[in-house]
DNA sequence: TCTATACATTGACGGCTATCAATATAATGT
DNA sequence: ACATTATATTGATAGCCGTCAATGTATAGA
């Protein structure tokens, strides 16, 4: 049985899938140094800087690229042969929310 | 060439690979509804409570909880035949310092 | 139109990960 | 000592993920 071992739960999200989901696309060292970069550039940056910066081969940057932007962290836009990455506007309040669901600065009192 | 191709790029942590690993930690759902139950646990949570809040056999919940112990986000106690699990102190302000790194609240200016 | 450059996409591969079944360990009660 | 309950560990497996090589697409310039 388990009468002597239930304390209180509160309430929790039920599926917080969608929230990890974000979480991993962050959850790379190399995806981290993109945003890091990103968001200390004060203009967008292009891919070929990011390739310079990364100790990866072009289509991997390429690949880490595309998780961030289909996870809405980053746009981009092209402007003629180069493109130009730079962070969402939402990108550090939607991992702020993550963190504020999952672990609350503190219940009600 | 790449002279048109280069705005200025801040200083940058060389490496994010720690950072990343703790994220990887909480990268996943069920790790994530584990930390958002003891975060809103005013005790500790014993196990078996945890077992019956995911859809997990046993042994995958205590798999994820030494996921999140060995990333030093949450401890455990014995207390005769059950173990307890909390929220460890500094959890939030580890993942709220990898979120800050990466992505600065806003640069000096 | 041809070439060159910047970036994306595809396919393949090794390694990691989440899950479960089976078993082990640890503490309690009889 | 034995049985029971709670949790951990081991082993196996399927699926995902990061990486690269090869190729494709797009833009610019001659």
């Amino acid at each position: 049985m388990k009468a002597a071992c239930a304390p209180r739960v509160y309430r929790v999200p039920k599926d917080l899938a969608a929230e990890a989901e974000l979480l991993k696309a962050v959850a790379d060292g190399h995806r981290l140094r993109i945003l890091a970069i990103l968001a200390r550039a004060d203009e967008s940056v292009c891919v070929c800087d990011l390739n310079e910066s990364l100790p990866l081969l072009q289509p991997t940057v390429s690949h880490h690229l595309k998780i961030l932007k289909d996870a809405g962290l980053i746009t981009s836009e092209r402007r003629g042969t180069w493109i130009y990455h730079k962070l969402a506007p939402g990108a550090r309040a939607m991992l702020q929310r993550v963190l504020d669901i999952a672990l609350p600065e503190r219940i009600t009192a």
